[in-house]
DNA sequence: AAGCTAGACAACCGCAGAGTT
DNA sequence: AAACTCTGCGGTTGTCTAGCT
């Protein structure tokens, strides 16, 4: 038998997505955590399947993303990875905090390829293409420097691992200890332990969830148990029991330019209720970790 | 101003793998 | 072991927009 698609598409929205859309995927995440994504469609009232939140979330609306350009030290490091891992967008970016798979995939796509042919280097082997030596010689030592000081590619042992297993235990030490200490790797070292494939998955009980929408988390108990961490019925705002959640450093640069869905949420909340979204020891914790946008 | 084009990036599609029943 | 669900991944397509004619 063959595989059920994801989900029925007749009557489902496809395309861009809305602010509204945004809003109600986001309240949903927030009542819910990132439970069984195929009841998210359903919790959240959202005409998608539950595939395509996913990837909103993932890879827009999640808070730990950087929004912008890649900056020079990161398009170095997806080249650098690039050249050991091949088109392992989700490896790659696993290594770039706040970085999707997508991101990088279509920098890599738009930019970076464009960038190596103009220096004369085949994005797919990371070797100097035949004609590189019509370049002008300036080129090709900033070719040189980019990948790695003057080295050669073979000497860097750049062409792909030819198996699975080869290409695991390569990753495995790409970084470790075949990276001379370049500015790749203090790139890493600034970026400590930070990994987004390591950003924990955030319960309900572990998110900063607003009154309003705790309170109306009731449709969320029509649902099976198992596709709905529940939030306690009982729920009073006194009763609240934030965490401290540590927040990445790279929500700081979240830019409120690129969003106006969190902030039309509380503007929603605070609208309706006339309540304070987050309790004080929260926004306290905000405050003392220099919050860089004014939500409230 | 209107039409066209290319670039950028958001979103979709189909598949594979892991886990569950 | 087979059937099924869910999630993640990589390739591809669609949409929007800025710049050019």
């Amino acid at each position: 038998m063959g595989r059920q698609p994801c989900c029925d598409k007749v009557g489902l929205k496809k395309g861009p997505w809305t602010a509204e859309e945004d809003r109600k995927l986001i309240n949903c995440i927030l009542t819910n955590g990132q439970c069984c994504w195929r009841a998210v469609p359903k919790l959240s009232g959202l005409l998608r399947c539950g595939k395509s939140c996913r990837l909103r979330w993932t890879n827009y609306l999640r808070p730990d993303l950087k929004r912008g350009l890649l900056s020079d030290d990161e398009e170095k490091m997806v080249i650098e990875l690039h050249s050991r891992l091949g088109n392992r967008w989700s490896k790659i970016a696993s290594h770039l905090p706040g970085r999707t798979d997508n991101e990088i995939k279509n920098h890599w796509n738009t930019h970076i390829k464009k960038k190596l042919r103009r220096m004369g280097i085949d994005p797919m082997t990371h070797k100097p293409i035949p004609s590189a030596d019509e370049l002008p010689h300036q080129q090709q030592q900033h070719v040189g420097t980019l990948v790695d000081e003057n080295k050669s590619s073979d000497e860097l042992g750049l062409q792909h691992s030819s198996t699975t297993a080869e290409m695991e235990a390569e990753e495995d030490s790409i970084m470790t200890s075949r990276f001379t200490p370049t500015e790749t790797e203090a790139f890493l070292c600034k970026s400590p332990g930070f990994c987004t494939d390591e950003v924990p998955m955030m319960e309900p009980h572990e998110m900063i969830v607003p009154y309003a929408v705790a309170a109306s988390s009731a449709s969320c108990a029509a649902l099976p148990s198992s596709s709905c961490s529940s939030v306690d019925s009982s729920f009073e705002p006194e009763n609240l029991q934030l965490p401290f959640v540590e927040w990445p450093e790279s929500i700081w640069l979240w830019g409120a330019d690129d969003f106006g869905g969190w902030d039309s949420i509380y503007d929603e909340l605070d609208g309706k209720l006339g309540l304070d979204p987050f309790n004080q020891r929260q926004r306290a914790v905000l405050d003392q970790e220099s919050w860089k946008f004014e939500l409230f």
